[in-house]
DNA sequence: TTAAAAACATACAAACTGCATGTACTAAAT
DNA sequence: ATTTAGTACATGCAGTTTGTATGTTTTTAA
């Protein structure tokens, strides 16, 4: 294994680094993952993962970075922007529900991250790139007025936080039909008045 | 200081190391707060601290357990069980939201939390606590057909989930008016349908 | 081919956690 | 009242862990 390009290097070892320590902050969480035991997974040592990232946590930030990446990349793929705003809420709606149950990703995004990477951090991540189609999507139904008109921000955040609760709730054992049909009631509360 | 009595000194002491932690915690997260640090500002030694709590994180739930019961309080003395269940779970639902925004709480109960004593761990404590007033006026108002029918348990845990995002919301500076907006819009949702 | 820079490896110092052992204070018994 | 036992705390220690500083190897540039 010679003749390597300096960074073909980097990228590898990187993502050896990312992908083991990925497995271990979700099995053991990030605060009981020591960094020997990452390294010693991804067959590195801890001078590699010091001269990459500054520290712990940058290595979990890249984690979660491309998490939601991939978060987002799936809805977008199954829900691309269509003039049938509503059906294109609901499919998006279904594709982030199946993207979250990937194992480790509600540990990730939703319980570890926010608490080792602060809640402002992780704002910025969603708003980078999961929340957004969610926001254009709430935006083009208000422009067809299918949904009533409302401060797009504030029902982003806490249609987010419903979705989250119960992709929560079901994999800590509850009914997904229950949830299913709550999440579905309170979007229909969203129909426009005159519709 | 003599003649004191050994349930008046436990309970003393670990009352310094409640309060003391409670302030670190809030402060630095939990992760970032050192036991050395708690003893000093409580102002006894870590011989007591693990002589009263098995661990740093037992002393964690202890707060976090004092700060919910705190909230749940606070929510029933201003919402008292009343057949007026629509106006109950309005009342209810500003004074946690005020409740909540006593410094600190967010952290402690919606960030740290979670990550530190587990997702199921805190659910625990919401179901003993905080979430058991929300439950009891959802089920009135759906007894009295002032709401629809919906799986109980899951209206729970979605609504408590958009409060919690309203809140946090706010505290990282949103516009308080356009959330409550959205709030109320989707409460509204929840109108019977023959009503 | 040599100088440099980048990519790693190794070694080290500081800090922290939990426990084990030791001391003081309270409670109970004689 | 004195001794005994138990509880509440204090101190000291061992094992980990983190971040850095220094050393070595591999690639890049001259």
């Amino acid at each position: 294994m010679q003749a390597r390009t300096n960074p073909e290097r980097s990228a590898a070892t990187k993502a050896q680094l990312i992908a083991a320590a990925r497995a271990l902050f979700v099995e053991k969480g990030y605060a009981d993952t020591a960094t020997p035991d990452i390294v010693a997974a991804a067959g590195v040592t801890r001078g590699a993962l010091y001269h990459h990232f500054a520290d712990k946590q940058a290595l979990f930030a890249a984690v979660v970075e491309r998490e939601a990446a991939a978060v987002a990349d799936e809805v977008e793929r199954a829900a691309p922007f269509s003039p049938d705003a509503m059906g294109m809420l609901q499919t998006g709606g279904r594709a982030y529900l199946q993207a979250m149950r990937v194992p480790g990703r509600t540990r990730l995004l939703l319980i570890d991250g926010p608490a080792a990477l602060g809640r402002a951090a992780m704002d910025e991540v969603h708003n980078r790139h999961g929340s957004r189609s969610l926001r254009e999507g709430l935006a083009a139904a208000m422009e067809a007025r299918a949904i009533r008109t409302l401060p797009l921000d504030a029902l982003t955040v806490q249609l987010g936080a419903m979705f989250d609760a119960a992709i929560l709730a079901i994999e800590y054992g509850r009914q997904v039909e229950e949830h299913m049909e709550v999440l579905g009631a309170l979007m229909n509360g969203l129909a426009a008045p005159g519709a």
